[in-house]
DNA sequence: TATTGTTATACTCTATAACTATA
DNA sequence: TATAGTTATAGAGTATAACAATA
């Protein structure tokens, strides 16, 4: 009973959110090219650009096998590249192709989307309030394990 | 392009964080005695008392079908009961057990969740960028079709 | 006929364990 | 041996289609 505001609640409140939007988000992609797993790995390379499977998953906070699922799907639709490693021959170098990059600008473009057209439904208060906790919710995302 | 500020920008954005987070919220839970899903369920039947599977499933944005299955792991558990529906037998109600509420309030007590630590360990201030940003979060999961 | 709920089936996403190849 | 990646397998969560019971 360390705290006495209520950080308990925000945490609940949060996950169920959070749990909630995003089954939302992955159906109102389901008639799209890419699944929001997909779109996540290739918005992480378009970022941080060619990296090998294991830093993908590292990048992504998944496990290796379950990134080598991603991988192989994305290589099949023609939107990534593998190539060996330049001098480990275990590994690889997975690389965002023109099909990829095409991807990724025009998702960015998407104006159509249904969150985009919910986000332009809300207030500039609101907006303003989404776009302050971003950076908070991204420091979730990337918080170490220690446990 | 009626929009000169970046919502396309701030949707993808959301999106992927909202994935990434709900990826590591699952699997943080897998040692907890339910899943976010059957967290997510329990808390509305404790929010809104009593329903039909129906309307449990129209809350929680999923297909009845798929509400069939968390309903029927959450009775396996003990943590709801199905009663025959008082006027139409087609019906069913779905009540919280007493299982089923002491586990929603031991979540809410659960201060050694992994995103409770987390949250404890930001700022005030970014804290109540998360608390500004929930009411708006909540908004875009209720937010009707249209489409 | 229309509605409610369930069953049957399938797909996506993720994991753990076991294996292969290279370091 | 240790590491990077893949294959094999399994489980959770969701969907659509078909069915049964009731209205």
């Amino acid at each position: 009973m360390t705290s006495p505001s209520d950080n308990d609640g925000l945490a609940g409140a949060l996950s169920l959110i959070v749990v909630r939007l995003s089954r939302r988000l992955r159906l109102q992609r389901n008639n799209e090219l890419v699944s929001l797993t997909q779109l996540s790995a290739l918005s992480t390379l378009h970022l941080e650009g060619p990296m090998t499977p294991g830093g993908l998953a590292a990048a992504e906070r998944v496990k290796p096998p379950s990134m080598t699922r991603v991988i192989a799907s994305l290589a099949d639709l023609g939107m990534i590249e593998r190539a060996p490693h330049p001098t480990d021959g275990r590994q690889a170098i997975v690389t965002l192709s023109e099909e990829g990059e095409k991807v990724i600008v025009n998702e960015h473009a998407a104006r159509r989307a249904w969150l985009s057209d919910r986000i332009d439904a809300l207030s500039a208060h609101e907006r303003e309030c989404l776009r302050a906790a971003l950076p908070v919710l991204a420091k979730l995302v990337n918080a170490p394990e220690t446990r």
